[in-house]
DNA sequence: CCGAGTTCTTGATTTAGATCAAGGGAAAAA
DNA sequence: TTTTTCCCTTGATCTAAATCAAGAACTCGG
């Protein structure tokens, strides 16, 4: 039951038959309710997560309490990795934003399954490897771009997951879109409304309409408005 | 001869005698003179590096030509992994420092390995762990500290890596550390002379010396100045 | 359908840091 | 040594975005 969504699972996807049975086989299936934390930054990992159902926001505090989310979680993505292969402590805290349902790996299994299926090991390597440049790229965004090209960046990160849609589900509320971008409400709604008078784009609870997408591409590139 | 380097990279370190023969036997030892590019963002990548002598910068350009440094690469450091398991480009550009010898393993000699030998694959799935584990740290910095918070961090990240060193070597220079930080030359040079007027530090021709440990502490913690 | 609690927007003000603009110093070349 | 070049520092100004402060608009439980 479980073994048909693990076949679709990205970095699960493409194994065989054979790897699927044993990797359905060591997971187990958890239900979390809304705002329920899965663990938190620095607890001692002993394995990982792919979200079945729902979303997860992985993110850092820092002490005055500020935000930062680093990545949400949706069906078919994994997290918690970074604390199965090197050192034990996970790097951020894992919290649902919606009723979720996570299969989880313990550590010591998966990492049998890996030492006896190297298709599974590339597999993980390839979804790590993705992982790593979404976080290239965040990176990029926050050192060189103004708020206005990194959320222009966002809008056609999700249109691209999308399908490439132009009606677009943001699927996180505003707060928390601007934790993700690194800045803070006020300046985000600021930048949603002029984007909205430029006529980029459109945006009505919780979606929005690109308008413009060269104008959005544009911006996302060069990081701020060139005019 | 380059077998006794390998054991010793991290990632290869631990391996049996016969796994690092194999992967020295698939391995080129290439020079690079100072200042030359390995690769170029976005370009295909047929092969991951290992830095064996000197540093490496891996970086994002914008249009108007700011640099934002992600990672400096020494002796021991891998880079252009993401490229072999996942996507093929390369979504960071590589330039030498100074003169360097890197160790250039070909994609498809080193996907067979980590076919044949586990151990490989879990070495390199750890490293990639410890990359990512760095990059949440740098997004984390970004997001959440201001540039006094950021350097602090680093200075405390490098004593780290320099077996707890009071007085540290910075290895790059004051452009490339404020490109590092998310910052400018001019800003990042106010800073400095503010941390040594603190007498957090002392600062002379590409040495730091640390002098008040739990002061910086404090500040990469807390992100910024607490009075 | 209504009220309580969020979350979002808009406005006024402040501020960290970028940018612009000269100097000053150390290293490399001559 | 002297000159050239590059990098670093310091100063003055400007600006993107944070913060502070109300309102307005959704959401949801009753």
């Amino acid at each position: 039951m479980t073994k048909k969504f693990i076949a679709q699972v990205p970095g699960f996807n493409g194994l065989s038959e054979e790897d699927l049975g044993k990797i359905e086989a060591i997971s187990v299936l958890r239900g979390f309710k809304k705002g329920e934390t899965v663990f938190v930054e620095e607890e001692e990992g002993n394995g990982f997560y792919v979200v079945v159902k729902g979303g997860v926001k992985i993110f850092k505090v820092s002490p005055d309490g500020k935000e930062a989310i680093l990545h949400i979680c949706r069906a078919g993505d994994h997290f918690g990795q970074v604390a199965v292969y090197a050192g034990k402590t996970f790097p951020a805290g894992a919290e649902t934003l919606v009723d979720s349902d996570l299969l989880f790996f313990p550590r010591q299994a998966f990492v049998n399954l890996i030492g006896s299926e190297p298709s599974v090991a590339l597999s993980m390597l390839s979804v790590l490897s993705m992982r790593l440049r979404e976080l290239t790229a965040q990176v990029e965004s926050l050192a060189l771009k103004e708020v206005p090209g990194r959320l222009a960046s966002y809008l056609l990160y999700l249109s691209e997951k999308q399908e490439g849609a132009e009606r677009l589900v943001l699927g996180s509320s505003k707060s928390q879109l601007a934790s993700m971008l690194g800045t803070t409400p006020e300046t985000l709604s600021r930048i949603f409304s002029d984007l909205s008078s430029r006529g980029f784009i459109r945006n009505s609870r919780g979606e929005v309409l690109l308008l413009n997408r060269q104008g959005l591409e544009n911006l996302a590139e060069q990081g701020r408005f060139t005019d």
